[in-house]
DNA sequence: TATGTACTTTAGTAATTGCTTAAATAAACA
DNA sequence: TGTTTATTTAAGCAATTACTAAAGTACATA
């Protein structure tokens, strides 16, 4: 896989090594950041996960109020969600609620304040 | 597209209420968060982006021989970066060099320092 | 136990993604 | 000017995504 035709002449040998070293030690934490990234990379899922935070728990139905979107496709984002366990449920009679794993909870917060101080908005 | 069919008896009116607005006050950042977001969610992405944040600036060639990648498939994932404003370019002679915009660094510096200290393999 | 409520799951589909291979561009140099 | 070096771009394709529509599951209550 490794193409090395194109090593241009003057590359700094340490730092592509030193790199490479880098990345293959990171590689667990790549994985585990990715794992929510993926997720939290999609606009839908941003806002279920940052409507799920402010709000502590949601159930499909609110969500599916909230965003204007079908109850299935709202099901189906926060089904992925729960494989990847950036959140769990908890059923009250027949409606279930879903809340932030404490896990990711502490990944996704400094996005969260970010978006919340509407800071973003004034940096552009 | 809004399928009301499913308003829960119990639901509770004001927060969803509270809800709408916050989505559509918080509509620009969510834009601009989603994306960064979106490109970083990948897992070869954001292994670039970690790597150029690392070294302050790369050519495609280091990073195609880093990841062990064709450097036609890493120069088009810098090319979606670059449109997204998350990445520059810097020409010396033939080599391209691209580094973090000031904006996107600030967005994922939290990511990286997590990242950098490893703390996220301990955690799990 | 039948009916309604809250929700998930399945099947299907159009659009998008991430790669490969091959051709194109652009600067440096003999 | 032609060749090498560093890189991008275009074409094509398999895999994945995000939805819709319809069927299925699970709890509550009359």
């Amino acid at each position: 896989m490794n193409n090395n035709s194109c090593i241009r002449q003057q590359a700094d040998v340490k730092q592509i090594n030193r790199c490479k070293g880098r990345v293959s030690e990171l590689n667990g934490s790549f994985d585990y950041l990715s794992n929510g990234l993926e997720l939290a990379g999609n606009k839908v899922r941003l806002k279920i996960l940052f409507l799920i935070y402010e709000e502590k728990r949601l159930c499909v139905c609110d969500i599916s109020d909230i965003l204007g979107m079908t109850i299935s496709a709202v099901s189906q984002h926060l089904r992925k969600l729960k494989d990847r366990k950036l959140i769990e449920t908890e059923r009250e009679a027949q409606t279930i609620f879903y809340s932030l794993t404490n896990e990711y909870e502490i990944m996704l917060k400094p996005f969260f304040k970010i978006l919340d101080e509407n800071k973003i908005l004034e940096t552009i």
